[in-house]
DNA sequence: TTGTATGCGTTATCAT
DNA sequence: ATGATAACGCATACAA
């Protein structure tokens, strides 16, 4: 039952391997005939190139890897099918990997990955700061990455990125208008760019409408996190008239105590959430919400991951900042 | 720029490729001295062994690949985890695949773990009848497979299963329980197992209590489908008493509407999920749910796997089923 | 204890 | 158009 190998066609058909191998493989001048028979008797056989022997020759695998900090919310999962798609569309397959928001996790499956050939990978960091020098030395050593959502911005690497200012602003802007004034920001993982980006965007808002900047609690993108704040907010008679949560997750947790506690949305407390968990819409009432495009994020990775591969070393890093939608709906609505 | 080979390290040392060797793996004879040295200056040199070339001679990789239908949702994701937790522990290294509901995509992701030496299998099937003599001839090629959530009974291979009809009965009793008469089953994709299981369950609770059995619609696991088969009940005045849904996303989806509509949830309809998304607990109301241990899924198949890889071919195939829980909550209440 | 030589399954170069 | 053979990086049986 063991594997069918090159040789054992070779041998069944009275012919070398290096003609069975160039029926395998177009490049090569062979009678049409011939490479029809091995074609044929080799599917009877069931035989098929085995990969790992390719590779070890080639170092090309066609596969590439993809590492994500989690996937138990669905943005990083929709990220990955973005970039499957073009990908799969190539003739690429797809290893993923996650991290479990840890770093040490993070470089061990970087190295699997490597180890195993990919051709290329497409990241999303744990931590911005721990495996920076690991990076670098893979950067320098010529294999394609391309760094998304999370990324350091040193790294001579092509990225995919959200503006998460501008939206920040556009979120808090909008509370404003609406004529929130005691507005509290709950802000993501401290130590990341995107949180202080956001945090950036809420200030930013403020003093473009000349008014004094609300508090920042950081608590994570969790939504236990989320309704960990609001309790303590009511617990403390210090609900504030609005908030903009940094992620749905602790928006929707959030949400859910001040409900418990008799607080209606948005009548007493208004609430604006980011990064669009596909549940924002379905929540009640359904939160206001920055979309972030997910597949296009995961997509325009793979296209500039694949660029670099093909180019084979000659490109120029690219950053490209993509679009999101500031999604308005009745947690945020002053209806006074 | 290259990678370092066992040759770069011997021949600095001037000793022979195959000490390098033995210095890397413990079981061989070799003078305390030369391996210190020969591993010291392995490190600074930057030489790591090359899994690829291990596994052409060794058909051993100590990667596990996971092959899941989807992870938009949190269930799959969850038991991802848990397999991850108890694989990292013993030395292997998870590589996951998902198959975007296809079964085609499934198979290539199969046979590319297979390509890539993975010692073994974790598989929740796309579709149970579409791949079926493909996994055959795997099963029979005596790769280590463990099937879990969606699974073909024939299979001779260990499995790791919940009870679904058991806990569609304990839900289905739980309304019928609370006094509900005219509850309707969204049931999930029609050719899977699980799914006539669970309706099942819901029939056989009707029975029980000597009920007329409710409507089943089928519907899958999506929320736009629960929201679209609430909007018909509304619009066709059909809105039954109680929901029990396959899942909780549909679940979720439903009760949205229904509120849109201003209907009171449990007052107007009760509602019950299944599966336990994270989600039911923080929705307004809570969302009564049964609970199913994805962590403990994911580790058992885990452990399943192992011991079948380490047992080398001799093993019995196991079928173990998980115990999960109903998690009442608000929504299935009834206060009257 | 260490070195030499072989093979894992391929592809690619050089003959024929 | 096809065959022989050398690599790819490593582990191991055998020799020294």
């Amino acid at each position: 039952m063991e594997h069918v190998t090159i040789k054992d066609v070779a041998k069944k058909l009275n012919v070398s391997v290096s003609t069975v191998s160039r029926a395998f493989n177009d490049k090569y001048d062979i009678r049409k005939e011939t490479k029809d028979l091995i074609l044929k008797t080799a599917k009877e056989m069931g035989y098929r190139p085995n990969p790992i022997a390719k590779k070890l020759l080639q170092k090309r695998s066609f596969n590439i890897g993809i590492v994500v900090p989690e996937f138990v919310n669905s943005f990083f999962p929709e990220v990955i099918i973005g970039a499957q798609e073009v990908l799969i569309e190539k003739g690429y397959q797809v290893l993923i990997m996650q991290s479990d928001q840890s770093w040490e996790t993070e470089r061990k499956n970087v190295q699997v990955l490597v180890d195993n050939m990919v051709d290329g990978l497409i990241i999303s960091l744990s931590s911005e700061s721990k495996n920076s020098t690991y990076y670098q030395k893979l950067i320098t050593s010529n294999i394609p990455i391309v760094f998304f959502n999370r990324v350091v911005e040193e790294f001579e690497t092509s990225k995919v990125l959200f503006d998460d200012y501008k939206w920040a602003l556009f979120a808090t802007e909008h509370l404003i208008i609406q004529g929130y004034k005691d507005i509290v920001h709950l802000a993501g993982t401290k130590n990341l760019t995107l949180t202080k980006n956001r945090m950036k965007g809420f200030e930013a808002a403020h003093k473009k409408y000349k008014q004094p900047v609300g508090r920042v609690i950081h608590c994570g993108f969790k939504m236990e996190a989320g309704e960990q704040v609001a309790l303590k907010m009511i617990e403390k008679n210090k609900v504030p008239r609005a908030i903009f949560a940094a992620s749905d997750a602790t928006a929707i947790g959030a949400m859910h105590v001040f409900k418990k506690h008799g607080l209606s949305i948005p009548e007493d407390v208004a609430i604006v959430g980011f990064s669009e968990s596909r549940l924002a819409a379905h929540t009640s009432p359904p939160i206001t919400s920055v979309e972030q495009p997910t597949n296009d994020i995961g997509q325009t990775a793979a296209k500039l991951l694949l660029e670099q591969i093909e180019n084979n070393g000659i490109f120029v890093p690219q950053t490209i900042i993509l679009n999101g939608r500031l999604n308005i709906r009745e947690s945020s609505i002053n209806i006074v």
